[in-house]
DNA sequence: TTACTGACTATTTAAACAAAATTATCAAAA
DNA sequence: TTTTGATAATTTTGTTTAAATAGTCAGTAA
């Protein structure tokens, strides 16, 4: 797939860690190319040598990033006890994603509306991948007859996903943020295991 | 409680009325206080002669809307036949109430993080009227032994008007938006009834 | 030929300013 | 007490300029 050399890829390694190291600290407008380059002792000429520009080596971050969340995902979702454990992990997981990369979202924040494509096409990669896994995860339970059947497992799964989502946009107590403050993100995850204890229940005999 | 005359009371009635329309059709930012005046053939001073500013203005018709969706709210839960229909209705009423007024809201999205305060003041005053009205239910229901008990029936509702609240928020299939567009209101509408049934069933035995 | 750089250009951001639109005030009239 | 025309104050919009930063390219070294 890709038809750079071993060598290159290396060296677009550790651009990528470079880069995710400053967007992570200091966020996406507030990193020059400069810096990057610097860090690594490099020419600002050479990083767009390797990508084309800035925003597009935020995205491969953001794409790698995306990856290893998605890998996880997997290796959990493959082997699981009960529907409440999988989604469990799930919340977990993607829990442990936002808090650790809190920074480096930033640019979510200031972009707010006007995200590119790219970045689109990456959140969607990893709602579908979810979807899949989760989706899976009841068709299993169902087979099992743990649970009521089910017509479209989709549509729960994602019901569930917004329904998730609404818990740290909590329009009202702590002013309205599209983006949940960092503080509040353990409560968040508390609420959110809360909200699946009963919408699983909801989907038992 | 208000001390001006009936006169006044009429006319400042009318200067809603007036302003109302110009924000529901254009927005906040896009009426301005001549228009509301020549509306009514009087002059904008006299405006600033019932109301303070113009913010305020939008507010005092803001509150009326408030005062209107509550007594709406209360009437219909006082008198429910189970949790559901309750419940229903509050999503109901809500529903309409967003679609009636769609517009006017348009305020919100503009000033998105910043809204004053005194906004906020009435949306946390539906909120904690849909909260005591939402919770009373709960307990008729407890009580009546057609639920599980719970411990802080407060808490379970605030989780599922933040969970209803995220059905519209939807993180992925329409780009993120604070605010949902017009044509999703309805699916959105579905999606909450859907929601809300599984919601309830992982309440009961 | 591939990886790299210094010096250059192009674009974006920020600050400062002016003009226009709109909000807000007030002395005086009805 | 209610209303207004004239006027002041403020906000928004557009323009210019300077600085910062993104992005390019001809040329060098391995």
């Amino acid at each position: 797939m890709s038809s750079g050399s071993d060598q290159q890829d290396i060296k677009r390694e550790k651009i990528l860690d470079a880069a995710y190291q400053r967007f992570l600290h200091y966020g996406y407008s507030k990193t020059t190319m400069n810096e990057i380059a610097s860090d690594l002792s490099l020419s600002k000429a050479l990083l767009y040598y390797y990508f084309p520009d800035k925003s597009q080596l935020y995205i491969a971050v953001m794409r790698k990033l995306a990856g290893e969340y998605i890998d996880n995902l997997q290796n959990k979702l493959n082997k699981f006890e009960n529907l409440k454990e999988a989604y469990v992990s799930q919340i977990d997981i993607k829990h442990d994603f936002i808090v650790k990369n809190y920074n480096f979202f930033d640019f979510f924040r200031v972009n707010e509306q006007n995200l590119p494509e790219t970045i689109w096409e990456i959140i969607t990669e990893i709602h579908q991948t979810e979807m899949v896994l989760l989706s899976a995860a009841i068709k299993t339970e169902v087979e099992k007859g743990n649970i009521k059947p089910v017509n479209d497992p989709g549509e729960i799964v994602d019901l569930l996903l917004d329904a998730l989502h609404g818990v740290s946009v909590s329009a009202v107590s702590h002013k309205k943020v599209m983006f949940p403050k960092k503080e509040h993100l353990d409560e968040i995850h508390t609420k959110r295991l809360l909200l699946l204890d009963i919408f699983i229940k909801g989907l038992m005999y």
